[in-house]
RNA sequence: UGCCGGAUGGUGUAAUGGUAGCACCGCAGACUCUGGAUCUGCUUGUCCAGGUUCGAAUCCUGGUCCGGCAACCA
């Protein structure tokens, strides 16, 4: 939980000081009409961060005013991505459609007493009564009919008398408001459209700023948590909760977004991604879904964490994708089992082993948690090295293999390269030298990992890299496409070799293959026959960062 | 050129009239059976111009730049 005292926090702080509330209500209130991305964990550690902080509560309320978009499906997969973040509205969850009728009474209360009216004025013709933000707009023709023509009305475009989008209610404020949203919105529209949850009941919907503060109403919110964009709509929402009497009125308050380099965020370039299929659905794990990162192995600790660090302001920032990965390598650091694999394969040969040596060699499951024990690993003549650690002709920098260079291998002694067998090109494609058990006390600079080559199970490593090529993806011109920056690479899958251990890996689990990253079990395809890896991260500066790539 | 909001190292974020700090990134070193982890050190910052004050990132005035707002979306 955040104990950060950022200005959200000092200023519930001040309205429970003041003796404005008596408890802390908030809510996180997703439309369900797409999955949940990294940057609403942020908002959710927000919501469900101060709530806990004053020993309040936090709602989850889907604010299903929309019907064209919305499904159970989404409804669904909301829940289980806040649970599995680690939050828990306990018995409040909600739906802002269950409070239709609700809804319905107030908007009858604001015509009754002069605050709202039903206008025939189509929609495009609106534009022109709405003026520009330099000019006043024109009143609506019907704006001062009688009360019981529009309460009449009213009550017939609910019943379904009239086509859609040929009446709207309206609140009455004022054509002239230099913010546009304050010059007589739209409060219900006529849409014949099934709603998920309410089916064909009604006809008319309410908008989004009429429906939003009643929903925080009704539930006795105190402070409604919302971004920067909404900003603006700050004293509509006022003025609907004071138009209909409600006592304390909850306080919005705005904070800025959350933006990651390297990736998107907004609703509609992740639905076209999907749809289009640059990537392989919601939960791929090149994208910043919860499910995505889910897949991809990030604990929900290290988003948690990161939340909390990147803070709450009303700063429009991008923040560096590096530091998500940090929290990511904090968490797994202490977490996850090692392990050895091989994602682009070399053949070492020892030869003064004969073909009978088989041996086992017993290393740490985690040398950061003596803890979790050792296990034995099957050790013999022929091993796996990865191909990027053997240098003909070493730069002075590389302390790996070379010819005449002695390494250690991990938990196995240390193996000298005497000579190197080339395919017909002169690429190396076996390593041949001399084992030295450990008490040698050879003097190396490296320790590789190795897998033998009798024992090895294949597996299939799927190695991701950013999404898209350039930092800020909003810089992107609207003339210019989007899809031009994407990675072509943010996907490279490999086929390796993995320690026997590797095959019973449960599905989801993260483990590190030493020197390389952490590793994550396919939650889809990884099967017993067929050993499926997500790339979760690499090693921090690794220089076998991109081993396998090619 | 209307309204609302914002501006502190490369990035994010503290400091609420009193030594500009922390984290990430980067660089260097120590240590290490992972070129990981750990430890140590280092580089770089208050948008600009005035003003108030013993003292300004902070308060005032004027600018500059950036973001948002003209769906019957949320």
């Amino acid at each position: 939980m955040s104990t950060t005292r950022h200005f959200i926090y000092e200023e519930i702080a001040a309205d429970l000081a003041a003796g404005r509330y008596r408890a802390v209500v908030t809510r996180f209130p997703p439309e369900p009409n797409g999955y949940l991305h990294i940057g609403h964990a942020k908002a959710i550690c927000l919501d469900f961060g101060m709530a806990a902080a004053f020993g309040g509560r936090c709602h989850l309320r889907m604010d299903d005013t929309n019907p064209a978009k919305e499904s159970m499906e989404y409804v669904e997969a909301i829940q289980r991505d806040i649970r599995w973040l680690g939050f828990d509205w306990g018995e409040h969850f909600y739906y802002a459609a269950d409070y239709f009728e609700r809804m319905y009474e107030c908007a009858v209360h604001l015509i009754r007493t002069g605050r709202a009216y039903v206008c025939q004025v189509p929609q495009e013709e609106w534009k022109h009564y709405r003026g520009v933000p330099t000019e006043p707009g024109r009143e609506s023709p019907y704006r001062n009919r009688p009360i019981e023509e529009s309460l009449d009305l009213f009550a017939r475009m609910r019943a379904g008398e009239f086509p859609d989008g040929s009446m709207c209610l309206r609140a009455k404020i004022d054509m002239a408001s230099p913010n546009l949203h304050l010059r007589d919105p739209v409060l219900y529209r006529i849409l014949r459209v099934p709603h998920y949850r309410t089916g064909n009941r009604w006809v008319i919907y309410p908008t989004y700023d009429f429906a939003h503060p009643l929903e925080d109403a009704f539930e006795g919110v105190t402070h409604s948590l919302c971004t920067l964009e909404f900003e603006v709509h700050r004293p509509l929402y006022d003025w609907v909760i004071q138009s209909c009497g409600f006592q304390p009125p909850p306080r919005q308050i705005e904070f800025a977004r959350l933006n990651l380099t390297y990736t998107v965020m907004s609703k509609r370039r992740l639905g076209e991604l999907v749809r289009e299929g640059h990537v392989r659905g919601w939960d791929d794990p090149r994208l910043p879904t919860l499910c995505g990162m889910r897949r991809r192995g990030y604990p929900p600790e290290a988003i948690r964490k990161f939340c909390d660090e990147i803070g709450v302001t009303k700063y429009d920032s991008l923040t560096e994708y590096a530091l998500l990965e940090h929290y990511v390598r904090e968490v797994l650091n202490l977490r996850a089992p090692r392990r050895m694999a091989v994602l682009d394969p070399l053949k070492v040969v020892i030869k003064n082993f004969d073909d009978s040596v088989v041996r086992e060699v017993e290393v740490p499951n985690n040398p950061e948690n003596p803890a979790e024990g050792t296990r034995r690993i099957p050790f013999g003549r022929e091993l796996w090295i990865e191909r990027d650690d053997y240098r003909d002709d070493p730069p002075p920098d590389f302390y790996r293999l070379a010819p005449g260079r002695a390494v250690r291998l991990r938990g196995a002694g240390f193996f000298t390269c005497r000579n190197v067998v080339r395919d017909s090109s002169g690429r190396p494609i076996e390593i041949h030298g001399d084992w030295a058990p450990a008490s040698a006390r050879l003097k190396v600079r490296s320790t590789l990992h190795w897998v033998s080559v009798a024992h090895a199970v294949p597996i299939e490593v799927r190695l991701y890299d950013h999404l898209f090529t350039i930092p800020d993806v909003s810089a992107i011109p609207d003339d210019d496409d989007y899809r031009r920056y994407l990675n072509p690479r943010s996907l490279v899958e490999v086929r390796g070799w993995g320690e026997p251990a590797l095959a019973a890996t449960p599905p989801g689990q993260t483990v590190q293959f030493e020197r390389l990253g952490y590793f994550c079990a396919d939650s889809e395809d990884f099967r017993p026959d067929r050993y499926v890896f997500n790339r979760t991260v690499t090693l921090k500066d690794s220089p076998l960062a991109t081993a396998g790539r090619g």
